[in-house]
DNA sequence: ATCCCGAGGG
DNA sequence: CCCTCTGGAT
């Protein structure tokens, strides 16, 4: 069980991955905001770098949602067979052009409501959408945030909805629309599960965690 | 709580 | 081999 970090420890710790990455974006890549839906859909439980190998062909082959919905079933399935659970996410990628263009013009909603009632979207993707599309102060938690918060002591919580809310309340006001890329890239490259790289961190002497490695 | 499910890393 | 990767639906 990791200690909380203080507040001070919190300031200076976002202080310092603004300085380093002043703009942070997400590594997916996409060309319009339904690109980017479908993006984070097909991300469950997969690496961005597998999802982008993917979505370069299938962008192109299918850009906008009229496209992707002729494409079908079985035809998206074929572009995404190299990602994780790809047979639900086919299914759920093409019932989700269709609920786009029958209920919203074909065009990505921008309310939490609409998104979550959007076949393969939950409370993290709909997170990630509003913040990167919409640039409102949401906090996605995955399985890098969760880890991350937890391990450092930023904002401990025993589920991802505690850590949501944990880390809106802790975050600093001034961070909050870019603090959910630096917490995933922090988490992809030198937080990471297994064996940390606490060697080369950022912010080690803020760190709470139990298992430093240094 | 369980299922879905391929690729890459250690 | 086992673990992990920007989860969601049942």
């Amino acid at each position: 069980m990791p200690r909380n970090m203080t507040k001070a420890a919190i300031a200076e710790a976002f202080r310092r991955w603004h300085a380093a990455n002043p703009e942070p974006t997400t590594e997916l890549e996409y060309g319009s905001p339904f690109q980017l839906l479908v993006a984070v859909v097909l991300s469950a439980q997969a690496t961005d770098k597998g999802v982008n190998i993917a979505t370069r062909k299938l962008f192109p082959a299918a850009p906008t949602p009229e496209a992707m919905a002729s494409l079908g079933e079985a035809g998206i399935a074929e572009y995404i067979k190299t990602i994780g659970l790809y047979r639900t996410k086919a299914k759920n990628v093409a019932m989700l052009c269709r609920q786009l263009l029958e209920r919203h013009g074909g065009e990505v909603p921008d309310d939490r409501e609409s998104l979550e009632a959007l076949p393969g979207v939950g409370r993290k993707t709909a997170n990630v959408v509003l913040n990167t599309i919409f640039r409102q102060p949401t906090m996605a938690v995955d399985t890098h945030i969760f880890r991350v918060s937890n391990r450092m002591g930023l904002a401990p919580g025993k589920d991802v909805v505690a850590v949501e809310k944990a880390l809106l309340r802790r975050v600093p006001k001034e961070y909050l629309l870019d603090a959910h890329h630096w917490l995933i890239l922090h988490g992809r490259y030198v937080c990471v599960a297994r064996s940390p790289k606490c060697a080369g961190c950022l912010v080690y002497d803020l760190c709470e965690a139990s298992d430093k490695t240094v």
